[in-house]
DNA sequence: GTTCTTCTCCTTTTT
DNA sequence: GGAGAAGAAC
């Protein structure tokens, strides 16, 4: 262990070393965060202070929770075994599956994901008689995860709280909403940690069990904690006070989905007598970097302030490239070809990253790199557990292992078709209400009763014969054979067998993939939870390739060389963000930039555009503020787009001076495609006309404001009149 | 009940 | 220019 201790610089040291009370660490980018939180942690169980579950250690990433196990298990020279480590999530759910009872819950409880949220949720909001056009039901679910997120149960939502949603009724339809959750005995994400948090809260006994259990607490990424976290963790330090939060304010980019800075910038109020540490030696980035991040970081007010320095001796280094390009082809060749030209001095393609601040800016460099047959992979996209296949797979397990599942029932009823649809499942739900039973006991009932005929009572049948056949198959052949069965036999294999589409391969692959995880597994339910938390995508994570990823998906990592491009006023910062919370968005946008400069150890190319491709339109660009925010003797521009901000301001209208808002773009995208107005009167049979799509041709007939036309080159079609213009 | 067509909204980030 | 939902046609 003195070896570990003895790599660490002082501060670092304090931050391992400081093990009584409160201790706030404040871990700028690249100054060794990761090292510190797992030599801590050795340090802790190797000085005996604690046994391995006495230690609460809590992540935001599989990832990191992951790293960090094995990086403790290095150090200590053998697997620990029975820690507490892991994601919020996970460590909540393990704690809710111990005492569900005490919330009324059964121990088997469902995780659900978003579909199965929707579909529980929108139910209930039509019996209130709401305008599903109006008021979408994701929104109301967004609006229940934020209260969720801060720990609110229905009952705690003042009515002043509940005003901007349906007139006022977004609590009531809360309340039903988590009241249905109860009744099929499931979980959504933010009931996790809500729940865990009641549980500590309503059960003084349990309360006092676990503060007396966790000796020590550890907190990864608490930037990112929102306020149930927050509290959860507080109610469980409260006996022995000895936790740890390490973090970085400066990094804190997830306020959007419930993150409070103010809990990191709180810490010695929340925790009197706490310590604080500071790591500011940076390992990671040459001096250009580091000036150039920490300039841009200087703009922010309300920071707890840090100022990272070069920790060790480094080579002068490259300064910041900033180029303007045209466009965004443009830009993804530029960024081809420097690649291509490091490749050639010798540069693994994986020290190279291109992060982007929103998914769709991918496409351009996707082509770009295949077109320069540069190997890349894309980080974050969809889940593996978030894909239809996977679920739909799942939803059998679930189907099959909790004979109540209704959700589950649901969802496959009719996958592959079965001849079940909206008008089955409706009178399925009506008997199941009034029976007080699953959907699927039910379904056995209106069978047995002569309510299906014709096709679909036959593959009704078949089905619930095939559940029971299923549930005898996991009981003598295990789960992998039992997996194997239900997708064969329900005809979901067969399904995508026979889908022509280009995905269809690699569903089936997926569908391999999900009998390999589950192999790891001795029961189902284990591995339901693994799926639901855990589970990623890690597919072509080997060899050597570029990484494509978004910002918010960068962070925690490093590279040799990091393109960002798109720094353009709209885009970046963000102008919906900026609608949505205006200066503290502004802020949120300024540290995602910053967290881009600090992955960079030795290349940072900084770009815009000066026309932007939305949907279908063109879009002027003018470069975002963060540029104007480094300083000029950290970089270099370049480019022949190098549009002085002044000048691209000055050319009002078309580049207004802020970013044309979502209604001004859409304003403006109609005032461009508009198509011409017809002049003249109504376009009679035997008209010539001409049409954008489809060019010239000859009117056959007309129906108010539809005319069937046979186009010169594209065949027969019927268009609305507006759409042609007679010549 | 299923499939085809039309319309709408859209483009932030996701444990 | 694309996806998903709602509506119309088969």
């Amino acid at each position: 262990m003195s070896d570990h201790l003895a790599r660490l610089n002082p501060e670092q040291r304090r931050a391992v070393e400081t093990l009584e009370g409160p201790l706030l660490v404040l871990a700028g980018a690249g100054t060794g965060k990761t090292r510190v939180l797992t030599t801590r942690f050795a340090h802790i169980l190797l000085s005996g202070r604690a046994a391995p579950w006495q230690v609460l250690a809590v992540t935001f990433t599989n990832k990191a929770a992951r790293e960090m196990r094995e990086r403790v298990a290095a150090m200590l020279g053998r697997p620990v075994e029975g820690l507490w480590l892991g994601t919020f999530h996970a460590l909540a759910a393990r704690m809710l599956r111990r005492h569900a009872g005490l919330i009324g819950l059964k121990p088997d409880f469902s995780i659900l994901d978003t579909d199965d949220q929707i579909r529980l949720l929108k139910p209930l909001m039509q019996q209130a008689g709401l305008d599903l056009q109006r008021f979408p039901p994701p929104v109301l679910l967004a609006r229940i995860q934020r209260w969720k997120d801060r720990g609110l149960t229905p009952q705690r939502i003042t009515p002043a709280e509940d005003t901007d949603f349906a007139r006022g009724r977004a609590r009531a339809l809360y309340a039903a909403y988590q009241e249905r959750l109860t009744e099929v005995n499931a979980a959504d994400f933010g009931d996790l940690l809500l729940h865990a948090t009641e549980l500590l809260r309503k059960e003084p006994d349990l309360l006092a069990q676990y503060q007396e259990n966790f000796r020590y607490l550890l907190v990864d990424e608490y930037q990112d904690t929102n306020l149930v976290q927050y509290l959860w963790l507080r109610l469980l330090a409260q006996k022995h006070r000895n936790i740890c939060c390490v973090g970085d304010d400066d990094q804190s980019i997830y306020s959007w989905r419930g993150a409070e800075v103010e809990n990191i910038l709180r810490f010695e109020q929340d925790f009197p007598g706490a310590s604080v540490v500071r790591l500011e030696a940076n390992y990671r980035s040459t001096a250009p970097i580091l000036a150039a991040a920490a300039a841009l970081i200087a703009h922010n007010a309300g920071r707890l302030g840090k100022t990272l320095h070069p920790g060790r001796e480094m080579p002068a280094g490259e300064k910041v490239a900033v180029i303007g390009l045209q466009d965004s082809e443009e830009e993804a060749r530029m960024a081809g070809q420097r690649i291509e030209a490091l490749r050639a001095e010798g540069h693994r393609l994986s020290g190279i990253a291109i992060l982007v601040r929103a998914g769709f800016q991918t496409r351009a460099f996707e082509e770009r790199l295949l077109a320069f047959g540069i190997p890349y992979r894309m980080v974050g996209g969809l889940r593996f557990y978030e894909r239809a296949e996977i679920r739909d797979a799942v939803a059998y397990l679930r189907a099959t292992v909790r004979p109540g599942d209704d959700l589950a029932f649901e969802r496959i009823l009719n996958v592959p078709k079965r001849g079940l649809g909206e008008g089955f499942l409706r009178r399925l739900h009506e008997q199941a209400a009034s029976d007080a039973v699953p959907l699927a006991a039910a379904a056995g009932r209106l069978l047995a009763e002569g309510g299906a005929k014709g096709r679909a009572r036959e593959s009704l049948a078949a089905l619930l014969d095939n559940f029971v056949g299923w549930r005898a198959a996991l009981a003598s052949e295990g789960p992998v054979p039992a997996l194997a069965r239900m997708l064969e036999e329900s005809g979901y294999v067969a399904m995508w067998r026979e889908d022509r589409s280009p995905e269809a391969p690699g569903r089936l692959e997926n569908l391999k993939e999900l009998a390999r995880a589950l192999a790891e597994f001795e029961t189902v339910e284990g591995f339901l939870d693994h799926v639901s938390l855990v589970m990623e995508n890690d597919e072509q994570a080997e060899g050597d390739r570029v990484s494509l990823m978004t910002l918010h998906a960068a962070k925690g990592l490093e590279f040799d060389t990091v393109f960002l491009p798109g720094w353009e006023e709209g885009l970046f910062p963000n102008q919906r963000a900026l609608e949505e919370s205006g200066a503290k968005a502004l802020e949120e946008e300024r540290r995602l930039a910053y967290v881009g400069l600090t992955r960079a150890r030795n290349r940072a190319i900084v770009s815009h555009v000066a026309r932007r491709q939305f949907y279908s339109g063109w879009q002027g660009a003018i470069p975002s503020r963060f540029i104007a925010e480094l300083p000029e003797e950290a970089i270099e521009r370049s480019g022949q787009a190098t549009f002085e901000r002044q000048r691209m301001l000055a050319a009002q209208p078309f580049f207004s001076a802020t970013f044309p808002s979502s209604l001004k773009v859409l304003a403006a995208r109609d005032a461009w495609t508009e198509p011409k107005r017809r002049r003249g009167g109504p376009i009679g049979i035997g008209q010539r006309v001409f049409h954008q799509k489809f060019g010239y041709g000859t009117v056959t007939a007309s129906d108010e404001d539809r005319l069937d036309i046979a186009f010169d080159k594209a065949g027969a079609k019927r268009v609305l009149e507006r759409f042609v213009e007679p010549v």
